[in-house]
DNA sequence: GCCGCGTTTTACCCGCTAGTATATTTTTGG
DNA sequence: CCAAAAATATACTAGCGGGTAAAACGCGGC
């Protein structure tokens, strides 16, 4: 109704780029892009919080524009439409996850890490990004059956690259004895499990109780492959 | 659009009788409300595979009522509207799910069986459930938000409690030495994680592998409380 | 065979929302 | 300071789905 979308701060992104721009005044050179990736991060932040407190269907995107004090055929020069909106969403969880592992492996390997270690710090870190993420998850779990079959598909295929790398960390720890499971791609997937609950032992706006969920969600996975 | 809602088997109540309905020819007195109940468990049967491949909001009236072979204003003679199929739909799981707890403590108090043989024995009967019930509490998960908001809270009351007794029971079998576990209701709460990913492992259909996610599943809780 | 009552259907309304064609404002660069 | 073009808003449509009033059906009893 009113103006001026761009009232509030960046969508803060956690840690990485995940859009690999360039955002704000690098070089002088090219400034749009930037602004684009700005706009669409601040629309799917909103996005994320309606569709979780309203779900995705009673949503509408009137409501969208109005939290961003924009107009409906403002969102649609930034998405094709609202199934576009709800995939961004839904994929951003995976995505960063899996970008944390690349971090977490690489930095690792350099200081030959123990495997145990690596897998403590990647499920921690994980659980970090589920609770920083956590409106994007929720709203992925509840509505992943409104997407698009193929980018259903491709956010399933993420998230099975995610369990298997887990699992390949597992089954690192059980050659070096430190555990033992029964079966490391079985066991990848409970621990999942475990993870995706932290969904529905914290709601946003319990303040710090974020890491002490953080913390009881890394002990029982550890306690589900034998360590502790 | 044709005839004839009534062509299909009973709504196969697991084990218990939820509604307290003598349904069926019991003394000849009365045949009238186990009509009654069997066609509100045909529609909720029916209801609640429509949500969970539709979605709640997706799914229209007209949709449940064509698989029913019959119309709209039908469903709101056994309901007062969509949210009530869907409240009803929500709730069957726990209930259920406390049913079997009280029917196992009982039967477990007669023989007097050890504290971790009843543990074990309710999370395996409530793994069962939820195979069972699949389509339930997949709904329930997932349209939680749509449920009024009484609705919402008497059936997370009945959660709780669920949580409640799983939690008793954990300290039953500390006090007798058998596990050790750091929080008893805490970890209550990530055994019905444990057992709420089920839904994930497991897709209807997929035949006899629901014996194996129980197995799983159970396996993982013992787990989680230090038993193996 | 026909009456009356409970059940089920036909036919309808109302409100709402995704998406769009067109107008208007803002920015760019000359 | 002014045109061209990019960005954003106004105003509209089309279709759908929940809910309902009133007609039609069917099944006991007489």
């Amino acid at each position: 109704m009113t103006r001026n979308p761009t009232q509030a701060l960046p969508a803060a992104p956690r840690r990485s780029a995940r859009h690999a721009d360039g955002a704000g005044q690098t070089t002088g050179r090219e400034i749009r892009p930037g602004v684009v990736a700005f706009k669409r991060s601040r629309i799917l932040e909103e996005a994320s919080a309606l569709f979780y407190e309203k779900g995705y269907e009673t949503a509408t995107l009137d409501m969208l524009a109005d939290r961003l004090s924009a107009t409906k055929p403002f969102l649609y020069t930034y998405f094709k439409g609202k199934a576009a909106i709800l995939s961004a969403i839904c994929e951003m969880g995976v995505t960063e996850s899996l970008a944390a592992l690349d971090r977490i492996e690489a930095s690792s390997a350099e200081i030959g890490a123990a495997p145990v270690d690596l897998l403590r710090t990647s499920l921690r870190e994980v659980a970090g990004i589920i609770i920083d993420r956590i409106e994007y998850l929720v709203v992925y779990q509840r509505e992943m059956m409104n997407l698009e079959r193929g980018d259903a598909q491709r956010i399933l295929r993420l998230r099975h690259e995610f369990d298997l790398r887990i699992g390949r960390m597992i089954e690192a720890c059980m050659r070096d004895g430190s555990i033992t499971v029964a079966d490391a791609p079985t066991m990848s997937v409970w621990i999942g499990g475990l993870l995706s609950w932290m969904t529905y032992c914290y709601r946003p706006g319990s303040a710090r109780s974020g890491e002490a969920v953080v913390e009881q969600a890394v002990k029982a996975c550890l306690r589900l492959v034998g360590l502790d």
